[in-house]
DNA sequence: CACGACAGCGTATGCCGTACGCTCAATGCG
DNA sequence: CGCATTGAGCGTACGGCATACGCTGTCGTG
């Protein structure tokens, strides 16, 4: 009789800590936590394409090969770094199911903002991961009292999650954009769209620009054309409540008359 | 005067073939086209990673550094390959808008579940390129009899395009994930999951376990996990369900009682 | 006190993207 | 019709990357 599970994949087992601990041999002094902290603070500071095993390894004094006790490979370090980057979830806020997961949602997209490069990191496969699972957690204790059948409610939180990080990821690229070259984002893209979209081609687009949608065309408008970029944006709210009034009227429909 | 337009950036000036075409000197063998299209046949066949600069020119049969001629760097060309993907856009199916946006997003699931390896492209900033505007085009267009304003139908969509992103990249994680390892993903996960979620820091989550959705926790259950994952699967449509039903909310609020 | 296990690391390999400059074919002009 | 011009194609080279392998020194244990 084994003390644990043997059976349980290795990405899991690392994410959940549950690596061979050696009693015996020289102490380590690395640590699977210390290397993921490092390699989160690289990535805040410099982005994630500066995150090597070197420059990881460097930052905590070390030779790039000691990683590799800790770590199998540089993919299990995104791995890990993808799981750490969503801190504690935040207990939920809320008197009924929908301010719930609106706060919810809110919360995971400051989580995203502050590590940006969290939306770089290619994800395959379910979320196993302990921060992952307790955001998950979060989501479907929001609907407990809504008497949806626990498979529903999966669905619900499920087609949530693509919702959130989908709008943060395009929130945050517009802003790192607009920061970049705050011009091109102005009414510069506006006019840059206008140059190249043949209305033949485009009809219902170029019906859009000439509206003035994406900037006038003229450059003399608005000067305040960073306003929509930098906070949360009204995209989120729209999208987010486009979904949850899905979600209410399903509620309705499972629970209401039956 | 100047012909063209001298104020387009770069990569937009690239991506619509508004490049300096040579009269001089030596004939151009390759091409941005030709170029393209062999990464994109390299990607289908070996996966995005599979991509280098030197297997490209090796799959067109001439030097790595003949490539450079054509694109300024590996990010413009895996830019050239994501707007590549999204092959021409299909005309609108439908009698109502929620009709044609539906088959619109079973479309997109579709063109992604062709090249998977889109999901893995980053992408950092808006769309510009050409077949990406023409998706852009026949959603709002899609919107068209709606009476939105133009400004709404942009949100309508920006918000739709996550959703429907998102999913088509869950759904073929998940595909991808079940073919590799069936036996983690039926009720291997399950039992996993089981194995590691503490019921007092995972109240939610522990009690959606125990009934069994992620699978039964005894291997005894039924005989066809797969069902779920290989098809467009029940997620893509209820989330795009809820989704629309929210925005068919807002079209009956911004235009019905005014 | 001696042994053996194990953390840390030095070396080396084979990829990668790409900067630089040469060669040479095609072109349009004289 | 020949020649200067121009740009395509490519050879070489460099720095950085992930990582396989094996040595060394140290610490807990018998």
């Amino acid at each position: 009789m084994n003390g644990e599970q043997p059976e349980l994949p290795p990405q899991v087992a690392l994410l959940w800590g549950r690596r061979t601990t050696a009693r015996r041999g020289r102490a380590s002094g690395l640590g699977v936590e210390a290397i993921t902290q490092a390699a989160i603070r690289i990535a805040d500071a410099e982005g994630l394409a500066a995150v090597s095993m070197a420059r990881v390894a460097a930052e905590l004094g070390s030779a790039p090969m000691s990683l590799y006790r800790h770590v199998d490979s540089k993919d299990e370090l995104l791995l890990l770094m993808s799981d750490a980057a969503l801190e504690g979830a935040p207990e939920l806020a809320g008197s009924d199911w929908r301010e719930r997961l609106s706060s919810w949602a809110y919360a995971v997209l400051a989580c995203i903002r502050r590590h940006p490069w969290y939306r770089e990191i290619p994800i395959s496969g379910p979320p196993v991961g302990p921060r992952d699972l307790e955001w998950f957690d979060r989501a479907l204790g929001a609907l407990a009292d809504t008497g949806l059948p626990e498979g529903e409610k999966v669905l619900v939180v499920m087609g949530l999650m693509p919702v959130v990080h989908g709008q943060a990821r395009l929130s945050i690229d517009l802003a790192s954009g607009y920061e970049a070259d705050p011009e091109a984002f102005g009414a510069g893209f506006g006019r840059a769209l206008a140059t190249v979209v043949d209305p033949a081609r485009y009809p219902a687009l170029s019906r859009v620009i000439a509206s003035g949608v994406f900037g006038p065309a003229d450059p003399a408008g608005e000067g305040t054309p960073p306003e929509g970029y930098d906070d949360s944006g009204p995209e989120f709210a729209f999208a987010l409540g486009c979904y949850l009034d899905g979600v209410a009227a399903f509620i309705e429909r499972t629970t209401g008359r039956r």
